[in-house]
DNA sequence: TTGCAATTCAAACAGTTGTATGAAACTATC
DNA sequence: GATAGTTTCATACAACTGTTTGAATTGCAA
């Protein structure tokens, strides 16, 4: 066993710096220097700068992927099959809102790293992020099995509306502070949870699916 | 009147360029080219490469502003310094979506550009974000004055949300197309701005606001 | 201990970046 | 048409970037 210690101390650097400080102005010679290792260490452990950007991003997101469809098969077993839209949006939400929000003093690096990785987007977490639509699409299909009802088109407007509300929350959580001068308390997790998959679930269930088109008044 | 041909020349093909392949990797190299003039002209004209992005973002965000507002104050001038939480929303978020969705290959540069500017988030456009929160205390006032038996958290939330809703939308509308294998309709811009009014009101609207803390089931 | 592979290291490389300079070209005013 | 002010230009600068190199060191197996 190789003992790995250069390795995983560039890991542990890495992501602490680009979570303080964002992956605009940490260069390389900032994280050897963090994880008391040889320039070189990072191209001989890792190939690259983006390959040890993906490596960070990709162990932290299967964590979370996996959390997610654990919340998820658990619900439809327990249902048969069939799980209720507000157990399945909060699997889908949850894990993601747990892991980024709370009290921000005991958020840890992986957290803080995800909010940056959320905010920035560089091309090597993009590219990762683009191949996680098989795993979105396990979600419409539970989501379709549980409201058999809605059209798919609906399906996938209520996905992305349920992403959109926690990623953006997760993302612009300081301006909603600020805007609300505090009194939106984002540490309390669980209240932004059912927040979220309560909105969520209004949009999936209300009215009938029939009118494929939602009423139309003329904006102006 | 010193015919600002070399300016103007600049500010257009740094839209372009940035519009088409990012903030990342344009630099100002690529924009003199473009542009046909000398690279001294970027300092001369603007003072810095960051100065020069924020008069572009600047720019597209006061006329996307200024629309909101225009919407905004002509439906509360129509119902008598109140309006429909519906019209507020979508004055709120019509504009921006508007600006950038719609059929591909007809999007201005313009709206390209502020898709870029929404994904990328450089660090001089943060800046700029950082400073509208009043513009939207100008919109929480208009949504408070409309729905009065409503607390103020409520109201931020569903502020919030009906923005996550939108820029998430424009953020990952190819996603959102990918993902639904075409169903949904990102280029019916008009239906976009109704299905996000439309959960928004319904988050803002729904049950009675007395309970501070929405119905709390486990999540686990 | 010897030998061999894996790892670490200092140093340099090659390229790019935004910015600064000072002279040249232009423009408009008198 | 001389002058003053603005704008353009070619060029250099200084700093920083990720990556590579080849020698030194380490650790382990024979």
């Amino acid at each position: 066993m190789p003992s790995d210690h250069t390795r995983s101390a560039i890991l542990a650097a890495a992501e602490r710096l680009y979570a303080d400080r964002g992956f605009g102005d940490v260069t390389l010679r900032d994280i050897v220097a963090e994880a008391n290792v040889n320039l070189a260490a990072v191209n001989y452990h890792f190939g690259s700068k983006d390959e040890l950007i993906a490596e960070l991003f990709v162990t932290r997101s299967i964590a979370t992927n996996r959390e997610r469809l654990r919340e998820l098969k658990a619900a439809e077993e327990e249902g048969g099959g069939r799980a209720p839209i507000e157990v399945i949006l909060r699997a889908l939400v949850g894990p993601t809102l747990r892991g980024c929000l709370g009290p921000e003093n005991q958020r840890s690096t992986a957290a803080r790293f995800m909010i940056r990785a959320s905010i920035e987007s560089v091309p090597p977490i993009r590219r990762i992020k683009n191949r996680e639509i098989d795993h979105l699409r396990k979600f419409a299909g539970a989501m379709r099995r549980s409201l058999p009802d809605r059209n798919d088109v609906d399906i996938y407007w209520g996905l992305n509306f349920a992403l959109a509300m926690a990623h953006h929350t997760i993302r612009e959580s300081e301006r909603l502070t600020k805007l609300s001068e505090g009194q939106c308390d984002l540490d309390d997790v669980e209240d932004v949870v059912e927040r979220v998959v309560s909105v969520a679930t209004m949009a999936l269930t209300a009215g009938r699916t029939e009118a494929k088109a939602p009423s139309r008044i003329a904006a102006r």
